[in-house]
DNA sequence: GTCTATACAGGGATAGAC
DNA sequence: GTCTATCCCTGTATAGAC
């Protein structure tokens, strides 16, 4: 361990070389994120992305085992910039977490392309994203809903929880075509259903 | 159009060959409908789509303009066998429709992958299908309940709309990651929920 | 008109040089 | 650690056989 190349981010202590790796892997994250942010998710072929990086695909690759993980990586990167979109539990923070998105449509198209494909055959990396996202959000979603009607959690809470979650999702995708779509009046509306 | 040949009952016209070539289109349809229905949505390359017709993938664009117009051809065929999934429309009628659905993952995954991409620039077939789709299902339903409930059709049937819509889509991908989602059983409980 | 054969540009992925 | 070169597969376009 040598305690000697002082260039290191505090969390970056581990291994010397190590380090700048992750460092660099984080840099071409945050650029794949402002891209898809600016220019939207179109044809997003590793050799474009990797041209507005600076970089030949190869070198995408290097960091990511493949397109598909570098795309579920942004979207993680994405739930971690999100405005604590899963923090503030009560369910109506889905439509602060849609608010925010809806400033980036290109964020957008990635998560509905991605969350469309995602049970296909192939795309392990995305199937599990997804399949482990749902159930998270099913569960602290029902679970916020159980605790606010002072019940145990039961499979009506759970059914309510996928609903809303559903309602985000499919009302994303309807905007995506048709603007005039609104996204946030309609989980608040739903929201107003549910609680009576 | 040249259209030298005066009007005509299509299928009169010479030997019949025109007829033989909507038949044979049909087919090809009725057996990439099987097929998705059978193995899913999976590796599906023009090729073994050919393949498991018989036929080569050239074959296939001669009746189709591009892969994605056959896709959105496969599940306009879906829409018009869907036991008349938008005939009976109070809204409910969505619930059968995921019903039948729901025998078919395939066919749903083929859905969700399309509708998910139908926004992003260059799916000009998917986008035109999804978005004449969803603004003539949320008309519909929108007048559906005004007419339910004696008023006429205002912004809030149309966030109802959209949120009937988008909780079903948003369902379906869910219960292909996780089938323990009970999509009709969501559905019910938003009906009920609207229905007060 | 219906189809096969074939060519082509572009995609993701991999191997190995530096 | 990053690039070049390469591989195989994809969708698409064209030529021409029947």
């Amino acid at each position: 361990m040598d305690d000697e190349t002082a260039d290191a981010p505090p969390e970056a202590r581990k291994r010397g070389s190590y380090a700048k790796g992750i460092r660099r892997r984080q840099e071409i994250l945050d650029r794949a994120l402002e891209i898809f942010s600016e220019r939207g998710y179109d044809g997003t072929s590793l050799r474009s992305i990797g041209e507005a990086i600076g970089v030949t695909h190869a070198a995408l690759l290097h960091y990511f085992p493949s397109k598909e993980a570098l795309l579920i990586e942004v979207l993680r990167e994405r739930d971690a910039r999100g405005t604590g979109f899963e923090e503030h539990m009560p369910f109506p923070a889905l439509s602060h977490g849609a608010e925010y998105n809806a400033t980036v449509p290109g964020l957008i198209a990635l998560y509905t392309s991605m969350a469309g494909t995602s049970a296909d055959a192939g795309n392990d990396e995305a199937r599990a994203y997804f399949t482990e996202r749902f159930a998270g959000l099913r569960a602290k979603i029902a679970t916020a809903l159980a605790e606010d009607a002072g019940e145990p959690v039961d499979s009506e809470h759970m059914k309510l929880a996928s609903l809303i979650i559903g309602a985000s999702d499919g009302l994303q995708i309807q905007w995506l075509l048709d603007d005039s779509v609104d996204i946030a009046g309609g989980l608040e509306l739903l929201q107003r259903l549910i609680e009576r």
